[in-house]
DNA sequence: AATATATTAAACTAAACGGTTGACAATGAT
DNA sequence: ATCATTGTCAACCGTTTAGTTTAATATATT
């Protein structure tokens, strides 16, 4: 109904759902950076870091561009759009609701 | 950063993570519902349903009410709402840096 | 050619997941 | 009292996850 296309939509809200990879995502929104960079900044393997990059990047939010021996991750924004609009979706269905029932009680009176 | 409170952000991007449990979401925003009644519309046991119920009340999206023997579900939109406005939070990031671009080119011209 | 750096791959552990089955408790109907 | 309905709980199975350690690959540097 709202939700075809939904293995991608699943990818996208799992990705989303773990505090490391939430935070690298907001990384990418100020700046481009390798996976070496953005490892760094967690306590945590770098080969722990790669991995929550892949889950990124199938879920589409995140792109990969190979330069030399480095790897630059960029945020991909359609992605989380879609899924906000999703969202908005979801928040419509409700405020239409609140306003039927505010209709109802209107009859009401 | 924009992430403080995350266990509770963890906990509703995984419950939404699931088609299934979207779905469920999405017949809440339209009415309140039994667990059996939710538990007809899905092709798997109740009690499996009945596990993803939970998974969205542990995640604030969902609020349950005894009635007799039988359990309404309903939708609690504010939890909806908050990470609505984060994914915003995300995209203003990203817009900022666009904009930044932009300026950026201007100048150069 | 040898060594250092950046990244991925493979193998593993512990925990969690999605789903099932079977048993149980509480409420409602006869 | 008996029986059916609504829902949860516990145990289980197979799969996936987060994270580690230990290679292995590919590119740079010297």
């Amino acid at each position: 109904m709202v939700d075809e296309n939904s293995g991608f939509i699943d990818r996208v809200f799992y990705a989303l759902s773990n505090t490391t990879r939430r935070n690298i995502v907001l990384e990418l929104t100020k700046k481009d950076l390798t996976v070496n960079e953005l490892a760094k900044k967690y306590d945590m393997t770098l080969q722990g870091v790669s991995k929550h990059i892949h889950v990124l990047v199938r879920s589409g939010l995140v792109v990969q561009t190979k330069q030399g021996r480095t790897k630059y991750c960029k945020f991909n924004y359609q992605h989380l759009s879609k899924i906000s609009e999703l969202l908005e979706q979801y928040r419509a269905f409700w405020e239409r609701r609140l306003d039927a029932l505010d209709e109802y009680f209107e009859k009401k009176k």
